[in-house]
DNA sequence: CTTGCCGGGCA
DNA sequence: TGCCCGGCAAG
């Protein structure tokens, strides 16, 4: 019944819409392609300069997500362009985190907001992405007992005999966050951004609140595994090659079905989300804003001077419009320029995982989130890891391919040695090589791409054709050789 | 062309 | 699971 659990126990690879989630035990990275709609006309491009998402999965379910492309410094969750920056969602009791502490910039989506943050008992909105129906249901529950006599007071906790209680609504822990969710929902019925005023109340707020809460509603609303954006449903893009990270956001404002916002609440609540703790952003970091138009690297110091920049430049907006439907917020993104080593160009481009300490791996962009994965997995050692096209360099310390199937004296004593000049790193095959390469190789045949051709002479050119019965069985079976490996 | 080895078939 | 081989791709 519970999304949540869909989401989480998606497997690696698993992707919402124009999100790619990667889960790990424990963490799960998600890197968040944010334009479905360009995603489209172009393979599902591996990594984008788009919103990178880390969720960190707690004990007990309850989950936080990060985005790594934070973008406003603006603590007070709301940026100049009323933008929420940071939200965290609080999904267990007691769970609650005061994002006003954190120092982690979060990308600021324009449908962002704090709704009605302040007022909440728990001080910011939260967002239970994980309970589209119940939050669903109770949106009309809300709709319904709105009409009659409910107002505001729907944003303070409404115990369930107040409302109508779904049937299958739990009846507490999560109850709070339904009410919360759903009053966000009944505010989003009446934002003038929705095309469904018609079960509507007013709500007397002002536009962009209601605006906000729409959007925060629709964060909560859905955590549907399905982001289907259907390219006749939305609206053209008014800009002419946006970022990847644009179009969803600017669909999701454009969007007039409920299905389409809440689904893009999926995506978009995780970037509300974040890491209380700023474990990866610790030390001497620079915060720098980069603008991510193609072929743009500018570079700002200010998160409002990249907004601007991006709204003027980019967007053809008026710099001295206030008007900011935070579109801008996905041209650009949060760079730190790691007083130590990183380079910008890496903290933009790759989402440093957290589980990951001193320099992040330089990948090439397009790069798949499994690859990257991998290379977290299999070189946790190595300052760097190869990319999968460097694989054949004897140097990878974790090219060990074995295949047990292969292998059954495959620890015997080597003979050898005719003429080996270039002894591999394998020569020893211990059980320990084995065992290493047993947890490093399923990835790799993941990844679809044929093995690069070791440099090492292998059985066939060491022993020959004529003795062939001296060739490891892989070999002789025509196998990856499992004596001279890579 | 040679070599490595993937993918798949067969027993 | 063990064994074999067609065929692909890199060199």
């Amino acid at each position: 019944m519970d999304s949540r659990y869909i989401m989480e126990k998606s497997s690696v690879g698993t992707r919402v819409g124009g999100s790619d989630f990667n889960y790990r035990a424990g963490l799960s990275v998600l890197r968040n392609i944010r334009v479905p709609a360009v995603e489209k006309n172009s393979p599902m491009p591996a990594y984008t300069n788009g919103p990178v998402l880390y969720k960190f999965v707690m004990d007990g379910g309850s989950a936080t997500e990060v985005k790594s492309e934070g973008i406003s410094s603006n603590a007070s969750g709301l940026s100049p362009g009323g933008r929420i920056l940071h939200e965290v969602e609080k999904t267990d009791m007691g769970d609650q985190r005061d994002t006003g502490s954190t120092g982690i910039l979060k990308r600021a989506s324009p449908t962002h907001c704090p709704g009605t943050n302040g007022q909440l008992p728990g001080g910011y909105t939260y967002s239970d992405i994980r309970n589209p129906g119940i939050q669903a249901e109770l949106a009309n529950n809300f709709r319904a007992t709105q009409g009659r006599s409910v107002s505001l007071t729907e944003r303070q906790p409404l115990s369930s005999n107040h409302i109508p209680v779904p049937r299958n609504r739990k009846p507490s822990g999560h109850a709070d966050k339904e009410v919360m969710a759903a009053t966000v929902l009944t505010s989003l019925s009446t934002s003038p951004l929705v095309l469904n005023p018609s079960s509507a109340p007013t709500v007397p707020e002002p536009a962009s609140r209601a605006w906000k809460e729409m959007l925060s509603a629709s964060y909560s609303s859905s955590t549907s595994g399905n982001w289907s954006w259907d390219a006749s449903d939305q609206s053209v893009p008014s800009t002419p090659s946006p970022p990847l990270t644009n179009d969803a956001n600017k669909n999701f404002l454009l969007s007039s079905q409920c299905d389409d916002v809440s689904e893009d609440v999926t995506e978009s609540t995780h970037f509300m989300f974040e890491d209380p703790i700023p474990r990866k952003r610790k030390n001497s970091m620079k915060v720098m804003f980069k603008c991510l138009w193609k072929n743009c690297e500018k570079v700002l110091s200010t998160s409002s001077g990249i907004q601007r920049h991006v709204r003027t430049v980019h967007l053809g907006r008026n710099s001295d419009s206030d008007y900011s439907d935070g579109e801008e917020d996905f041209y650009y993104s949060e760079i730190e320029v790691n007083m130590d080593s990183l380079t910008e160009g890496m903290s933009s481009l790759t989402p440093t995982s957290p589980t990951t300490c001193g320099p992040p791996p330089v990948f090439p962009p397009p790069l798949t989130d499994l690859p990257h994965s991998e290379h977290i997995n299999m070189n946790g050692s190595q300052s760097h890891a190869p990319s999968l096209l460097s694989q054949s360099a004897p140097s990878t310390l974790c090219h060990i391919r074995t295949d047990h199937a292969y292998q059954g004296p495959v620890t015997h004593v080597r003979t050898v040695s005719i003429g080996e000049k270039r002894q591999p790193a394998a020569v020893t095959h211990t059980a320990v090589n084995k065992n290493h390469a047993v947890t490093t190789q399923a990835p790799k045949a993941a990844s679809g791409t044929r093995k690069p051709r070791g440099e090492a002479k292998k059985c066939r050119k060491v022993y020959g054709m004529e003795k062939r019965d001296m060739w490891c069985t892989a070999c002789r079976w025509k196998k990856a050789c499992q004596r001279f490996t890579d």
